[in-house]
DNA sequence: TCAATAATTAGAATAATTCCATTTAGCTCT
DNA sequence: AGAGCTAAATGGAATTATTCTAATTATTGA
């Protein structure tokens, strides 16, 4: 299943690859798919677990390489949060992230549009934002 | 010179261990030192090889140890970059970095009371947040 | 289909961080 | 100041996360 991607997600996944003159390779869609399929902000070696339960084959190094292409093209984001592993989620919305300092949980933060614009506008002139990344950390609910 | 705090950081810093029960101790003293001295967002083995200038026989270990007891303690704040080693600051007035991905080069930014609390009022009820860490990544200036 | 080249593979290499057992140093109480 | 208690530092090995390299395979366009 995750390793076939919705109509409109694979439309997605191949422009934004296609306009980057990249190849919309089987591994590519596999690792968007199991990012997708599970919104939960896995790691590189979650991904590379779940991938090789459609393409056994898949080594570690493709995982990588698939994610920097992924986040290159903007179908990706990576989130870091002090000593822990790099973790991936789907580029949707704009949104911040909270990680639970006792579970280690991640969840999502909405980020509305003038908080944003607000945040953006601390960059001084000559500086050009093209990511912005916000995390909390702290105590999480329902402890 | 980077070993001997000035009497008010020197305050600052033994009160902060104290009021956790800590010791300082030459090697933390020292670690908060050689960050307040060369405000450059250093990495641990920067800090490794300033702080052996003065303490040689100081271990990674002990290096990892410092840092981690002046982060708890407010003293020193991480920050936390895609594709880079942990780096470390201490900890003043609010503020954000900025990463310029050609140059790799990071800023600080300052974050006015206004955005801060905006950033603060994000986090849903029975969330409670202990560290706000926004970065921003892109072309810094005159490259 | 075939050639050109981009992407994947396996495994080794590197980088960053943590762990562990031992030694040393800081603090408290005399 | 000295002794004892415990936190912290030490050195080196171990672990984890990520990147590199050279050979193979897959994708695309003619």
């Amino acid at each position: 299943m995750s390793c076939s991607l919705s109509a409109p997600h694979r439309k997605t996944f191949t422009d934004s690859l296609h306009a980057k003159g990249l190849r919309p390779t089987r591994q590519r869609s596999c690792v968007y798919g199991v990012i997708l399929d599970k919104r939960d902000h896995p790691t590189a070696d979650d991904i590379y677990d779940r991938v090789r339960k459609f393409l056994p084959s898949t080594s570690f190094a493709t995982v990588y390489n698939c994610l920097e292409t992924l986040v290159s093209c903007g179908l990706v984001r990576q989130v870091n949060m002090a000593r822990s592993p790099t973790r991936y989620c789907p580029n949707l919305t704009p949104h911040a992230h909270f990680k639970c300092t006792i579970t280690g949980k991640i969840f999502d933060v909405q980020i509305d549009k003038n908080t944003l614009s607000r945040m953006q506008s601390l960059v001084p002139d000559g500086f050009v934002t093209e990511n912005i990344d916000l995390c909390f950390s702290g105590k999480g609910h329902q402890i």
